[in-house]
DNA sequence: TCGCGCACGC
DNA sequence: GACGTACGTGCGCGAA
């Protein structure tokens, strides 16, 4: 028999510290139940043990500290994000079936050492799993013990019986009680002898294999002089510290682990309780929902192949919803209509027939998730795809933005309990119509089950928050269109303007580069941050001035405060940036220009930010430097498409401010808008109490600084940090800003209030967002969720504005006949191509949407220039 | 392949 | 006292 024996508390800590903070929607943290439960089914897969016990500490005293009342004086409690998981985990091992042993006096590993004397002497097997090496004294007889290492998210086991410990530590497992008498052990604040460390411990008890040896030969010569006076005058902590560190291998239990009930399992219960925790890949794994709806209900899988079928796509009430999808590389389709699942595969049919099924399946009132990129597909194939009614990608998003990410899988995962597997059929070998067979169809139609079963789920939860409901259906759905448009347009880039650029970058750039060699005397990769750090603090012994995790930090901002030391400094400063246009914009830009138009197509990502933001990738186009001159230059690669047309770029001034001052309905703000001024200068003005036009750029600059900081919630750290000024000059800074602006101080501390209060803050329009940071105990935690609160209404709302401004703009745009196109929107700018003919009346109407998009007790300003290219539009 | 440090935008 | 200004994407490096 073998049984494995686990150390609850070592176990549930690793997790807790090894996975990322995880929470339920309501604020529950899940993170250390969710990697306890990853290692011990992992575990039990690898050790197949008949039983499983797992033991935990109680809070109570132990006999160790009856007699030393210093033992693990120096341990810190719980954390609370970790405490309130351990009762829940107690109770999910009980439904588990999964024996657990505690007992008060004792702590866990006296347990887990009684536990495996027991079965090892009555010739069993015992495995014991656990984080820390106090353990390793137990192996022996058929113990094995496996140490279980975190690294963020995943977990890795070592095992070790007998041999490979003596392997690695040259002695048995039982002497490393001795080891520790002599040495000490910091986190259990076992003293051992004073200035007796791990190196000379280790030779001791290799030449003499046990303390009480080590006392016996205290005279030995082969005992430096100034080691034996240390083990004299440490003779009785040694002997303490041998006593503490001895696991108690009788200790009383109320187990019998030789007669282990049978592991019954309460599916119903444990169901209930992932529900709960919302860790629902447990529910697969433990199978408590069939995972494969097919073997529960034989579904009707038909392959359309004759084009005389395809009106059987059509349900008989036109009204009704189908679901579709289309596999990644658009080899074929699969249509649920009513109750069947028909598969259509682009190869078995002519192009005409092909383009022509499409044609009609989009035509129908269709439901499918994450449309965009499929959309722009069927656009580029001149298929009008207006019947598509709804994207569950997108729902799930407005539901909940914070999620990450919302592929299929997951989204299926969360509101199906449905685990859908990478699919094997998805390559380009089913492109060119390679793969055809029946596991293909099949999990086509697992996948558009998938879509419908989202669907029913997400409904009733859109429903339920009107305003949300309102935003999507009015808001990010329709937008979801008009982003298809603008990438499938893309906007026309110069590549032969964009290499003459890079040639010139190159020429700097080898310059440079040599220059830093002969600064350095030496070849060495200046990239490498590493490196670098090496060679400026260590060979060139420039003053550090910070350290990250893996070193030196190398930072623009520390280097610019080391500059005046030696001319290496710059040059490194303008290597980091010319490297960084050459390789991130340069040769980024001219991977993605499409060979066919000359465009440049960037995807516009729907549910990508937790704000409501857009973003944007393949490339992105959000990025394009502008602050310096020379990054600035690479918005002169950004063309119109012909010497007819013109580039129009209208952004808007200080939105987000200006959402600011009509969220907080501050009168001082709300005032300076109005009346047209400077806000920057106007703050500063009323924080300083001097007259607007004494303002200097210093006061100005340092204010700007402040509101930047006010909209993200800013604390006074970081703005001494932005302004370098101490600390608390900062937090005098932000309280007179305060004082001034008091509707905007009231506003903060009412959005934390009531965040706090409904676990979650809203956008002028309803978009949510959930804020479990705010129930953690832990400051930096809590603060983190603040900011958040602070800002995300602001941003979020801004968001909100300029996306109603796009589809605004799309609309009249289409409707009213233009040529011109909608192709960039950059958080608070938005950029139009358009013929020259046009060009006077769409800037009006673009300037005229964007500033009435959303009527607020502040005027919304948008400003528009134009060009030829996008440095010159930017005004 | 992935995490990190760094750098670009709003 | 805590140490983190919000939100993103992409590159090169270096360890696994």
């Amino acid at each position: 028999m073998k049984i494995m024996v686990i150390d609850g508390n070592s176990i549930l800590n690793r997790a807790f510290y090894g996975v990322r903070l995880l929470t339920n929607h309501e604020g529950f943290y899940t993170n250390a139940i969710y990697g306890f439960l990853s290692t011990l089914f992992k575990l039990q897969d690898e050790e197949m043990p008949e039983h499983t016990i797992v033991c935990f500490d109680v809070k109570e005293k132990t006999f160790r500290h009856n007699k030393f009342e210093s033992y693990k004086a120096t341990r810190k409690g719980m954390p609370d994000e970790l405490a309130m998981q351990l009762p829940v985990m107690k109770d999910i091992l009980d439904k588990l079936g999964i024996t657990t042993c505690e007992k008060a006096g004792y702590e866990a590993d006296d347990l887990i050492g009684t536990i495996s004397r027991i079965v090892s002497e009555s010739s069993n097997e015992c495995v014991i799993v656990t984080g820390d090496k106090d353990s390793l004294q137990l192996i022996g007889n058929g113990t094995s013990v496996r140490l279980v290492t975190t690294k963020m998210g995943q977990s890795t086991t070592t095992k070790y019986d007998e041999q490979t410990f003596e392997e690695e530590y040259g002695f048995k497992p039982n002497q490393i009680i001795d080891l520790k008498a002599l040495m000490g052990d910091t986190s259990d604040n076992i003293s051992g002898v004073a200035g007796i460390g791990k190196k000379i411990a280790n030779d001791l008890i290799k030449l003499f294999g046990s303390l009480e040896n080590i006392y016996k030969n205290i005279d030995s010569e082969q005992i430096k002089k100034s080691v034996r006076d240390k083990l004299i005058l440490g003779e009785q902590s040694a002997k303490d510290s041998y006593w503490l560190a001895t696991i108690d291998r009788n200790a009383p239990l109320d187990i019998d682990p030789l007669n282990l009930p049978d592991e019954f399992i309460d599916e119903t219960a444990l169901l209930e309780i992932f529900n709960k925790l919302e860790l629902k890949t447990f529910i697969n794994r433990l199978g408590l929902v069939s995972d494969n709806v097919f073997e529960q209900k034989e579904i009707e899988i038909l392959n359309i192949t004759d084009f005389n079928d395809i009106k059987k796509l059509e349900p008989q009430n036109t009204s009704q919803p189908i679901f579709v999808h289309v596999n990644k590389v658009q080899s074929a389709v699969c249509v649920h209509v009513e109750d069947k699942y028909y598969i259509i595969k682009a190869h078995q049919f002519t192009e005409d027939e092909w383009f022509e099924i499409l044609r009609r399946i989009f035509k129908l009132n269709v439901i499918m998730h994450d449309a965009k990129e499929q959309i722009v597909n069927l656009m580029n194939l001149g298929i009008n795809t207006d019947g598509i009614k709804f994207d569950t990608c997108l729902a799930a998003y407005l539901l909940n933005p914070a999620e990450g990410s919302y592929d299929l899988q997951r989204v299926a995962l969360a509101y199906c309990q449905i685990e859908l597997k990478e699919p094997e059929f998805d390559n380009e070998d089913a492109f060119l119509g390679l793969i055809d067979n029946e596991d293909m169809s099949k999990q086509m139609a697992k996948w558009t089950q998938a879509i419908e079963c989202i669907y029913n789920e997400i409904m009733p939860k859109l429903k339920a928050q009107p305003e949300l409901e309102k935003l999507y259906y009015e808001l990010e759905f329709p937008l979801m269109t008009v982003l298809a448009d603008m990438q499938k347009i893309g906007c026309k880039v110069d590549a032969n303007l964009l290499r003459e650029f890079g040639v010139n970058l190159d020429k700097r750039i080898e310059f440079l580069t040599n220059e830093i060699y002969d600064y350095a005397d030496g070849e060495f990769k200046i990239n490498s941050p590493k490196q670098l750090g090496e060679i400026l603090f260590d060979k060139l012994g420039l003053p550090a001035q910070k350290k990250t995790k893996s070193g030196y930090s190398t930072s623009a901002e520390v280097l610019e405060a080391i500059s005046g030391y030696h001319p290496i400094v710059n040059a490194v400063l303008e290597y980091r940036q010319l490297t960084k246009l050459k390789s991130t914009y340069v040769d980024g830009l001219l991977k993605v220009i499409s060979k066919s138009d000359g465009r440049i197509h960037s995807h516009f990502q729907q549910t990508a930010t937790s704000t409501g933001r857009l973003s944007s990738v393949d490339p992105n186009l959000q990025n394009i430097p502008v602050r310096t001159e020379l990054g600035r230059e690479l918005r002169k690669m950004f063309v119109a498409q012909d010497e007819n047309h013109v580039l129009i770029d209208a952004d808007y001034s200080q939105i987000e401010l200006r959402v600011l001052a009509h969220i907080a309905q501050d009168e001082a703000m709300l005032e300076a808008f109005r009346n047209g001024k400077d806000i920057h200068a106007a703050t500063a003005a009323k924080v300083y109490g001097v007259n607007i036009e004494d303002v200097t750029s210093e006061m100005r600059s340092s204010c700007k600084e402040v509101n930047f900081g006010i909209v993200y919630g800013i604390s006074d750290f970081a703005l001494a940090g932005d302004l370098g000024i101490s600390r608390k000059q900062a937090g005098e800074f932000i309280k007179s800003y305060l004082e001034t602006y008091t509707g905007v101080d009231k506003y903060m501390n009412d959005i934390k209030a009531s965040a706090r209060e409904k676990g979650y803050v809203e956008t002028l329009f309803g978009r949510r967002r959930y804020l479990p940071e705010l129930s953690s105990k832990s400051f930096p935690i809590r603060a983190f969720g603040e900011r958040i609160a602070m800002n995300t209404p602001i941003q979020g709302t801004a968001a909100d504005i300029i996306k109603i401004a796009m589809l605004r703009v799309w609309k009249r745009l289409k409707i009213e006949g233009y040529k011109t196109k909608l192709i960039l929107q950059v958080h608070d700018e938005l950029i139009l191509e358009a013929p020259l003919d046009e060009r006077e009346k769409v800037t009006s109407l673009l300037t005229e949407e964007m500033e009435n998009a959303i009527k607020m007790d502040v005027p919304l300003v948008a400003e528009a220039h134009f060009g030829h290219d996008w440095y010159t539009a930017k005004g």
